[in-house]
DNA sequence: GCAAAATAGTTACCCAGGTAACTATATAGG
DNA sequence: CCTATATAGTTACCTGGGTAACTATTTTGC
């Protein structure tokens, strides 16, 4: 097996999802990144970017610099957390009320993303990216 | 199995495995997308740019700023085609000169992240890989 | 032969990943 | 108590993915 073919493949199949993702959730004026800190938020309830950063594996300024973007459109906001220097960034109500159809859509998309892996096949893939870097 | 997990997951890893590429690529003032150019280039010749944005499944605009960078950098060098219009890219002496060597330190760095799986689950992945999206 | 369509590449501008260096606040230790 | 260190977040700047709209050249087809 060609290691560098193998992890150029990758690289592409990935960047193949992003897009393809980034044009589902065009439609919610959304992108791929910001979907997800939503789902995140969703899961986790609010949390501070810390927190974020840890949970998605984003360096720190790349998070400020998202939820810089979601403010603007209005998706999240922050609060004080427990500290002058902590913030707690939490969905707004717009974001409550559209996240079950986004999260639909999203699920959708996923859906034709593996629609050609069996079960046991997304279970090994599961497997073996675990087994990854 | 859980879809979107799956798909954060294979996400997570890619980011991971160019993060550790462009460390490794870091000394000789190399990139991942200029090596991914400079590894075409020797399996296939010089190109046209086109050539190279269907050969990696990237966009032509991205191509050019990536040629961009690695020509001031002194990696490749064009010459006009059999066209006005086209550019045939080809690398440098110097790009020559060094390939062998950072291909054989990239090797290593694949190697590296490959480590834990089975050559038998390398193909499982590659397999499963081209069955998705 | 000339206008319409296709092709090669570029430019301008998004979003998103990263690092290095910074501010401000909080915590630990001497 | 006061300084040194750690933590939360930001700013500035890099690479690299994308789209839309553009120029210039070449083909195509009427």
């Amino acid at each position: 097996m060609d290691q560098q073919h193998l992890v150029h493949l990758l690289n592409q199949r990935v960047r193949y999802i992003n897009k393809s993702l980034n044009e589902t959730l065009k439609q919610y004026g959304l992108y791929s990144a910001q979907w997800s800190i939503l789902f995140c938020l969703v899961t986790n309830g609010s949390m501070t970017q810390t927190e974020i950063s840890n949970y998605l594996n984003v360096e720190k300024p790349t998070v400020t610099r998202t939820l810089k973007r979601m403010e603007a459109s209005g998706w999240v906001e922050k609060a004080q957390g427990k500290d002058k220097r902590e913030l707690l960034v939490g969905l707004t109500d717009m974001a409550e009320m559209k996240y079950e159809e986004i999260k639909e859509v999203v699920s959708i998309h996923d859906q034709e993303i593996l629609t050609n892996l069996t079960e046991g096949e997304r279970e090994t893939l599961y497997n073996i990216l675990l087994k990854l870097g």
